[in-house]
DNA sequence: CAGTCGATTCACT
DNA sequence: GTGAATCGACTGA
């Protein structure tokens, strides 16, 4: 029997919690975006935690800048970063207000306004690649830069949201190692994902990029 | 103020 | 599997 997703968005309270704890909680849970053109929902399937200032991976490690800045603010808000000159990447802020945890949402499966997404992800070749992939899945959802600091949690409207979906059983969620990060950051097992999901993004380890001349 | 490189993706071989 | 694309944030001088 599967139950039918909750459409229940979730409190503030539920990111105010260690972000370990967080982040395989999120997977199955649903993410709403509300477009100008109308709603592209995602069910979450894969998430990375990034511990803060402790965290040698995180964006936070070396201090609070005018780019990191929403990470050290209050929970449920959304931290957006530009990379690669191209591309962009969502995070959850987790944990209580001063400290500087996220989630990075990583991948999942559009369940709503896949037709939306197609639009903005033309190279995807089938639905499961919309999201597949963090830029993905912020290409696929509209989420950019200007979506910086969004409160999901907000009362009213707002242009993202979290729904708490169908929460995925602890044996069904799996972790390794972070994705494509550098350093020390890329030893901790902090990526979380839905065991047999055709939507998880395949692992790759961080390649460090040539000298140019 | 110039140099370096990234929580990546895509086109090609 | 390999390399290019592309730019802004951060670093260190």
């Amino acid at each position: 029997m599967i139950a039918t997703p909750d459409r229940t968005p979730l409190p503030r309270e539920f990111f105010d919690r260690p972000v370990l704890e967080v982040a395989p909680d999120l997977l199955g849970r649903i993410l709403v975006r509300t477009t100008p053109d109308g709603p592209i929902a995602l069910r979450l399937t894969e998430v990375e935690a990034y511990d803060g200032e402790n965290d040698p991976g995180s964006h936070a490690y070396r201090g609070r800048t005018a780019r990191n800045d929403v990470m050290f603010g209050p929970p449920g808000h959304v931290y957006v970063y530009f990379t690669y000159g191209m591309w962009h990447c969502m995070n959850l802020v987790c944990g209580p207000d001063g400290t500087a945890s996220a989630v990075l949402l990583r991948a999942g499966e559009i369940v709503e306004g896949a037709e939306l997404a197609r639009k903005r992800r033309l190279s995807a070749r089938n639905d499961k690649e919309l999201a597949k992939g963090p830029a993905r899945l912020a290409t696929a959802l509209e989420v950019a830069r200007p979506l910086d600091g969004s409160d999901a949690c907000a009362l009213g409207d707002t242009p993202l949201r979290v729904l708490a979906g169908t929460p995925i059983t602890s044996d069904q969620v799996r972790n390794g190692p972070r994705t494509g990060v550098s350093g020390d950051g890329g030893v901790h097992p902090w990526r979380f994902w839905v065991a047999n999901d055709p939507t998880v993004s395949p692992y790759r380890a961080h390649t460090p990029r040539r000298r140019s001349s």
